[in-house]
RNA sequence: GCGGGCGUGGCGGAACUGGUAGACGCGCUGGACUCAAAAUCCAGUUCUGGUUGACAGAGUGUCGGUUCGACUCCGACCGCCCGCACCA
C-alpha cells in the first residue's frame, strides 16, 4: 500500500454504490437472528438536512452497524413526516402544489443522507403523505371511533390565527402557537378528539418500567398527565331568588382545610355563573370581562385576582351556620376539576391574595412544626405544608394525612339529596388530545355528515379518502371546504346528499405510529400486519431530540395502546423500550458592526495573541464574535452539511459531531474540530498502511507464543477493545472516539518500538490482529474509510458484513500490578507487585518505598488500608 | 412558585457502583523535516514555589460534615440551564 492520502471524494460514493447494489442493509422479516430495531426521529422534509440530522442520523447509524456487526437482524428504515404546514405556505408563495413542494424535497434530502453512507434500509421508505400510507391511518382512526377512543365533542380549543386551524394544548407554547408564534385565542368548536384521557392511568403508571428512558423524560410525562387525589364535594346553596340550582361540586386535593373556608368560587364559563348572569347584568359584564383578556397564558400570569360576589351563600358541609359567599373568580378554570373551588386562605396563597384583596379573613387550620398554635397567624404568605389541624372541631390535632383521610370518610358517609356528599376522586391535567385541523395538507377524516344520519363512516372498501389534486391556495383558510367538488358526496347510510369531513388531521397522528409501518415490508398487500409489528417492536434504541419529550412520544405511547385495544397489534403496550435524547448542534454567531449577521461560510477565524478574531471573507471587516448559539437561519449560525461532506467527506463530519460532547449535550461545531477530524482520518489512513506493511498476511495463522513485547500489543488491542464496546453499548460515543484515538496513539509508538529490530513472527501476527480491529472498531463510526482499510488490509469481503471482532479477557489479566500506594490519602508511590501478592508481602513492600518513608517522616503507621488490586493507604 | 439538571485546566470533556483528578481531543509553546509554507513527526502544557530533573504545596462553584480515603455521599448556600406554571 502506498502513502497517498486518502481520498474520501472517491472512496464514499463507490462504497455506497457498493453497499446499495449488494443490497446488504436489506432487513429481512424472516431473520431467525434475534432482532434490533434502531429508529431515528423521522424529518420533516423542509428540503435541506441540517446538522442535527447529522448527528442524530449518525448516533443510530453507529449502533445499526455495530449491531449488525454483533450478529444481530438490524431494522434501521428511513421515512418522512411529509405532511404540515409548511407545504401549504410554499404553495401559496411559489404556486406549487404542496405535493410536488413535498416530494421534491424528499429527492432531494433521500440523496443527502444517502451521501452520509447511512445502513438504512431504503426498501421501506414510507412518506406519510402518500395515501398508501395514510390509508392504514384513516382505518384506525374508524377503528377507534367504533372502540369510542375518537369522540366529536364541541369544546373551547386553542385557535391560531395566523395559520388558521385549531392546535393541542402540546402545541401551544407560552400562549403562542408551536409554528406560527403568534398568541393563540379561545374559540368554542366541534372538532374531533383522540380520547388519550382513557389512558392516563396506564400512561403514567407504565412510565415506571421504561427503565431505558432518560429520567428527565419521564418526569416530564409524569407532571404534564398531572396526577392528582382529592374529593369531590357538593355544597348546598341557600335558596335565593336568581337562581334554581341547589348545590354546586368543587374538587380539593386539600378537603383538611374545609374548616379554613372563606369563600366559594366558580369559574366564568361555569353553568352556574351562567344561570345567575341571566338575572344579573354585572356578573354577565363581569364573566365577558374573563373571557376577553384571559385567554392567553401571557395575559393570565400578568392578570390580578379578580371576583364577582354573586350574593348566593353556600352552607359549610359540617357546620349550617358558616356562610360561605360564592364568586365568580377569574384565576378559577372550568377545564380542571369541576370548574369550582372553595377558597382556604390561610393555606392557599391564590385564595389568600383573593381574600385579602375582598376583605374574606382568613383562619389557619394547619399549624406548621414548631409553631405554637396559641400564636400561629397568616400575614401576606399562605402556608401550605403539613402540620397539625387546629381550629377545626374533631379534627383538631391529627395530622394532614389523617383529617384528609377523616373528612373523606365523614363526607362519603353523609348524604345530601340521594348522594354521599363527597366522593373520593383522581384528576389528571392531561385532557383529551384535539386533532382537527382546518388545513389542506394533511390526512382526511374519513367521515361523511348526513342530515338524516349524521356522522357515519366511510365504509372501508372507499379507503383511502384520498386528498384531491385540483386546489387553489390564494385565500385562507380550509382550502379543502372551499373545493367545489369534493366534499359532496351520497351518504354511504341512506343514500341522501351529504358532505365529507373536511378537517384533517393534526400531523402529529401521521407520526404516533410510522414506527410500526417500517416493520411490514413495503408493497406487502396485508395493511399494518400485525405478525411484523409483534415481531419488531418495540423499537429496541430510539434517538431523537428532547423537544419531542411531551408531545410525539406521549401521543405515540397513547397510540400504541389504541391500536392495541382494536386489535392492530398484540400485547405490545410501549413502542420506543430504549429511548436516547441527543443535544443539538450549536455555533459560534458573526455579527458585523452594522448589526449584520454572517453565515460561519463567510468569515475566516485568526488566532493572535490576544484571542480569537474573525473576519468578512470578501470585505475583510472584522466582525463580532458572538454567543455560541443553536445553529439558526435567523441568526446564520449554521453550517450546511453538504459543503462540509463535499470539502471532508461523510466520515469526517460523522466523526466530529460524535467527538468531544456527550451526546446528550449540545456538540460546539467548529472549523478547527473538523480540520482536526479530517486530519485524524488521514492518520488512520496511514497507519493502517504502516501496520499493513509489517503485519502477517490476512488469515495467517498466529504462531504458537508471543514475546512480551507482542503479548504487549495484543493486550493493549483487547482491552482497548473491550472498552470500545461497552462505550457503543452505553451510546458513549465521545468516549469510544477518544478510545480510537488512544489506540491509534498506541499503535503508533508500537509500531516506533519495533521497526528498528528484526521484525518477528509474533510481532507481525500481532500487527495483523491489532490493524483488522482497529479497522473494525472504526467502521460503525467512519465505514467508508474502514472499507478502504478493509480491502488495503487484503479482506475479501467488506467490513460492513464482517463480523465483530471478538475481545479476549484472559489476554488483559496481566501477572504484576503496579498498585497506587497512598498516604493519609495522598498519592506518593506506585506499587508493583504479582497480581496474587499476600496481604503481608504488600503491607511491608509498601511500608518500604522510599517515597512513602519520607512521607511518614518517622511517624508510625497506625493501620494500612488495602483494597485489592486497586489501592494501598498507609494511615499514620 | 413547582419539578429537574449542571458547575472539573485556556476550551470541549474523562474519572465504571467512594480508591492514582485532568484520559482523549482542540488550542498553545518549543523542536525536527523544508529554500519556504502547508502537511507530518517529537517533546511540553492544572496552578504556585524551586536553578533544571525527579521535589514540595494547593486544587473539581462556596462553606461545613461523614470516611483510612470525597469530583463522587450528606447538609447549607451561590451561579447557570431546561421543563411546567392561577391544575384547586
Amino acid at each position: 500500500m502506498d502513502s497517498e492520502r486518502y481520498n474520501a471524494r472517491e472512496a464514499e460514493p463507490k462504497w455506497q454504490r457498493i453497499w446499495e447494489e449488494s443490497e446488504i442493509f436489506r432487513t429481512p422479516n424472516d431473520d431467525p437472528r434475534p432482532k434490533y430495531y434502531v429508529l431515528e426521529m423521522f424529518p420533516y422534509p423542509s428540503g435541506r438536512i441540517h446538522m442535527g440530522h447529522v448527528r442524530n442520523y449518525t448516533m443510530g447509524d453507529v449502533i445499526a452497524r455495530y449491531k449488525r456487526a454483533r450478529g444481530f437482524n438490524v431494522l434501521h428504515p428511513m421515512g418522512w413526516d411529509a405532511f404540515g404546514m409548511p407545504a401549504e405556505n410554499a404553495a401559496w408563495h411559489r404556486k406549487s402544489h404542496p405535493a410536488d413542494w413535498t416530494y421534491a424535497n424528499i429527492a432531494a434530502m433521500r440523496g443527502q443522507l444517502k451521501s452520509m453512507g447511512l445502513s438504512l434500509d431504503w426498501s421501506r421508505e414510507i412518506a406519510t403523505c402518500d395515501p398508501a400510507y395514510y390509508k392504514h391511518q384513516q382505518r384506525m382512526f374508524l377503528d377507534f371511533l367504533k372502540a369510542g377512543l375518537v369522540v366529536r365533542k364541541k369544546s373551547k380549543v386553542n385557535w391560531d390565527p395566523l395559520d388558521h386551524t385549531v392546535l393541542a394544548n402540546e402545541q401551544v407554547i407560552d400562549g403562542r402557537g408551536w409554528r406560527s408564534g403568534v398568541l393563540v385565542e379561545q374559540r368554542e368548536l366541534t372538532q374531533w378528539f383522540f380520547k388519550i384521557t382513557d389512558f392516563a392511568e396506564d400512561l403514567l403508571r407504565a412510565l415506571d418500567e421504561l427503565r431505558r428512558w432518560p429520567e428527565k423524560v419521564r418526569l416530564m410525562q409524569a407532571n404534564w398527565i398531572g396526577r392528582s387525589e382529592g374529593l369531590a364535594l357538593r355544597f348546598e346553596l341557600e335558596p335565593a331568588p336568581q337562581i334554581a340550582s341547589r348545590e354546586v361540586e368543587v374538587y380539593t386535593t386539600r378537603q383538611d382545610t374545609l374548616f379554613g373556608a372563606k369563600f366559594l368560587a366558580i369559574a366564568a364559563d361555569h353553568p352556574l355563573a351562567a344561570e345567575i348572569a341571566r338575572n344579573d347584568k354585572a356578573l354577565a359584564g363581569f364573566i365577558a370581562e374573563c373571557h376577553h383578556g384571559g385567554s392567553s397564558a401571557a395575559a393570565i400570569e400578568t392578570a390580578a385576582k379578580k371576583g364577582y360576589d354573586t350574593g348566593v351563600k353556600a352552607s359549610h358541609p359540617f357546620d349550617r351556620e358558616r356562610r360561605l359567599p360564592l364568586y365568580v373568580a377569574n384565576f378559577v378554570l372550568m377545564d380542571y376539576g369541576t370548574g369550582a373551588i372553595f377558597g382556604c386562605p390561610a393555606h392557599d396563597q391564590r385564595d389568600l391574595d383573593f381574600a385579602n384583596k375582598y376583605g374574606l379573613g382568613n383562619t389557619p387550620v394547619v399549624c406548621p412544626p414548631g409553631e405554637d398554635p396559641a400564636t400561629f397567624t397568616i400575614g401576606a404568605t399562605a402556608y401550605e405544608g403539613d402540620g397539625v389541624l387546629i381550629n377545626s372541631r374533631f379534627l383538631d390535632g391529627m395530622t394532614t394525612q389523617a383529617a384528609k383521610e377523616e373528612v373523606a370518610r365523614r363526607l362519603e358517609a353523609k348524604p345530601l339529596g340521594k348522594r354521599p356528599q363527597g366522593r373520593r376522586e383522581v384528576h389528571y391535567r392531561l385532557r383529551d388530545w384535539g386533532i382537527s385541523r382546518q388545513r389542506y395538507w394533511g390526512c382526511p377524516i374519513p367521515v361523511i355528515h348526513c342530515g338524516a344520519c349524521g356522522v357515519v363512516a366511510v365504509p372501508a372498501r372507499d379507503l383511502p379518502v384520498e386528498l384531491p389534486r385540483d386546489m387553489s391556495f390564494d385565500e385562507p383558510g380550509n382550502p379543502l371546504d372551499r373545493h367545489p367538488t369534493w366534499k359532496h358526496v351520497p351518504c354511504p347510510a341512506c343514500g341522501a346528499p351529504a358532505l365529507r369531513e373536511t378537517d384533517t388531521m393534526d400531523t402529529f397522528v401521521d407520526s404516533s405510529w410510522y414506527f410500526a409501518r417500517f416493520t411490514d415490508p413495503w408493497n406487502a398487500a396485508a395493511p399494518t400486519t400485525a405478525e411484523w409489528i409483534e415481531k419488531w417492536l418495540p423499537v429496541d434504541q430510539y434517538i431523537g431530540g428532547i423537544e419531542h419529550a411531551i408531545l410525539h412520544l406521549l401521543y405515540a405511547r397513547f397510540f400504541t395502546r389504541a391500536m392495541q385495544a382494536t386489535g392492530h397489534v398484540g400485547a405490545l403496550m410501549e413502542p420506543f423500550a430504549g429511548l436516547f435524547t441527543q443535544g443539538m448542534v450549536v455555533h459560534e454567531t458573526y455579527r458585523s458592526k452594522a448589526g449584520e449577521w454572517f453565515y460561519p461560510a463567510n468569515v475566516r477565524i485568526e488566532a493572535r495573541p490576544d484571542g480569537r478574531h474573525a473576519f468578512h471573507v470578501d470585505s475583510g471587516e472584522e466582525v463580532v464574535i458572538g454567543a455560541i448559539e443553536k445553529m439558526s437561519k435567523s441568526k446564520r449560525n449554521t453550517v450546511d452539511p453538504d459543503d462540509i461532506i463535499s470539502a471532508y467527506g461523510a466520515d469526517t463530519a460523522r466523526w466530529f459531531v460524535l467527538s468531544d460532547s456527550p451526546p446528550e449535550r449540545d456538540v460546539i461545531w467548529t472549523e478547527e474540530g473538523v480540520q482536526g477530524a479530517a486530519k485524524f482520518v488521514q492518520r488512520l489512513w496511514r497507519l493502517v498502511g504502516e501496520l499493513a506493511s509489517l503485519a502477517a498476511p490476512a488469515g495467517t495463522l498466529a504462531p504458537g507464543t508471543f514475546s512480551a513485547s507482542a503479548m504487549e500489543i495484543r493486550r493493549t488491542v483487547h482491552m482497548s477493545l473491550i472498552t470500545l464496546d461497552d462505550d457503543i453499548e452505553r451510546l458513549r460515543f465521545n468516549r469510544a472516539v477518544a478510545q480510537v484515538h488512544d489506540l491509534a496513539n498506541k499503535l503508533s509508538a508500537a509500531i516506533g518500538a519495533v521497526e528498528t529490530t528484526k521484525i518477528g513472527q509474533d510481532i507481525r501476527a500481532a500487527f495483523r490482529e491489532a490493524a483488522d480491529i482497529l479497522v473494525m472498531m472504526i467502521a460503525p463510526m467512519m465505514p467508508h474509510l474502514a472499507e478502504e482499510c478493509w480491502a488495503a488490509l487484503g479482506h475479501a469481503d467488506m467490513a460492513a458484513e464482517a463480523g465483530w471482532p471478538v475481545a479476549d479477557r484472559a489476554l488483559v489479566v496481566e501477572d504484576t500490578i503496579a498498585l497506587p500506594v497512598q498516604v493519609n490519602g495522598r498519592k506518593r508511590a506506585d506499587l508493583v507487585v504479582a497480581r496474587d501478592a499476600g496481604r503481608a508481602a504488600i503491607e511491608a513492600a509498601a511500608v518500604a518505598l522510599e517515597p512513602v518513608r519520607r512521607a511518614l517522616d518517622g511517624r508510625p503507621v497506625k493501620k494500612i488500608i488495602i483494597v485489592p488490586q486497586r489501592i494501598v493507604n498507609v494511615v499514620s
